[in-house]
DNA sequence: ATTACTAATCGCCGAGTAA
DNA sequence: TTTACTCGGCGATTAGTAA
């Protein structure tokens, strides 16, 4: 469910493994196949084959239940999201930037966002990926719940990576930024990576988006979502 | 020009290195950047990147002019069919195999279909990939030029590989098979490596299409390709 | 049959450095 | 500055084989 938050790279045999299996319909219904057949069709030996079916089991990308002639193998959602990913990053090179407009109204958070962009290790890096420091509070803006799946295809953008970190003895997770305009004005989606909000997208910006669009709770605004 | 004939395939790195051009234009542009950037976007060292150019230069899947100061790079068509190709295989995983139809009308070859689909090189990968010997003969189908850049899309699809051979102090070329149906009964658009045709396609069957079809030259058929 | 461990080999990566 | 060579080290691969 997690998104591959790691930033090592995947080996292109496993890539192409987990391809084949998405091929053979494992996104829906298991596929029983043995390590030799996988080797065959990768073109490696049956044990290299296995190893691959067992790291991608540890990243969690597959699932594997072993019988005693062939293993039944099914693709989890996060191995789906990786294969959607890298089709999304061919499409970006063959159509061109994706853009992914919506509305909403602007909503009251939790005062959590404040919280968070106060902190330093996200702010040295808010400057270092974003180019800027970001206004210390998010826009949240609520959206119609029928659009979410369609701004859940946000996933598959490429994104700016903020990475999480310890401080003071607690964990702050990690978080995507994506660039963008609110009623025209340069903003970042900010995504984390365990999101509290069902219906919600945060927005940040380095001024106060409150003050300098001059809008109020409740008020619609639209987001227009380019990638880079 | 010539596709990616060896099956020896690419690492993960070459690939995204193939990709990074790509989104950065090298299509039509050609990018001016050095390998220690290479190497930082891919995050491996300026000596491994400038590895990667090497091999995807001799590859001939990109073309390079170093400066003093930075390299020129292009994306060669080569480099943009892998590209392609790769894009079409994840596409084919979320939206399902491709279908493409197209009709022509019945022509006559120079009878080298009869003499190549005769050379026992060709019939045992026929018989052992396609799963039938073919009449030894292909049925000509002379198409709209209009549809050929339609037509050409095949060459994203899998398709099956017929390797080519030495036989007889002379050179055998590579070619490339993909299913589908004429009139409805199944058949094999085969597509040489090294097409002599321009608007030409060429089809097998286990029979000969002419009689089982009852088709002369002139007739017109419709042909409809499906991925497997 | 399978999966998967061990051992030996292979090949790739990156540091140092030449051009 | 670049590109790109050599070479030591190590990770990955395969053959053999255990389970």
């Amino acid at each position: 469910m997690t998104g591959r938050t790691k930033g090592h790279h995947m080996k292109a045999e496993e890539l192409r493994l987990l391809r084949f299996l998405a091929h053979g319909g494992a996104e829906r219904t298991p596929v029983d196949i043995t390590s030799r057949e996988v080797g065959e069709h990768l073109e490696v030996s049956q044990q290299a084959a296995d190893r691959y079916l067992v790291q991608l089991s540890k990243q969690g990308l597959i699932a594997r239940s072993l019988g005693a002639r062939k293993q039944r193998l099914t693709l989890t959602p996060a191995g789906v999201e990786v294969l959607r990913k890298e089709f999304h990053a061919y499409r970006r090179v063959f159509e061109g930037p994706a853009r992914l407009g919506f509305s909403g109204q602007v909503a009251s958070g939790l005062g959590e966002g404040r919280y968070y962009l106060s902190q330093p290790g996200y702010i040295v890096q808010f400057q270092e990926r974003l180019g800027y420091t970001p206004f210390p509070g998010t826009l949240n803006i609520r959206v119609d719940p029928k659009e979410l799946l369609r701004i859940d295809g946000l996933r598959d953008w490429e994104g700016i990576r903020i990475d999480g970190f310890q401080a003071s003895g607690r964990t702050f997770g990690g978080a995507s930024c994506y660039g963008g305009r609110i009623n025209g004005r340069p903003c970042h989606l900010i995504r984390p990576d365990r999101s509290h909000y069902q219906d919600v997208v945060e927005l940040i910006a380095s001024e106060c988006l409150r003050e300098s669009l001059g809008v109020h709770d409740g008020d619609t605004v639209s987001v227009e979502m380019e990638e880079s």
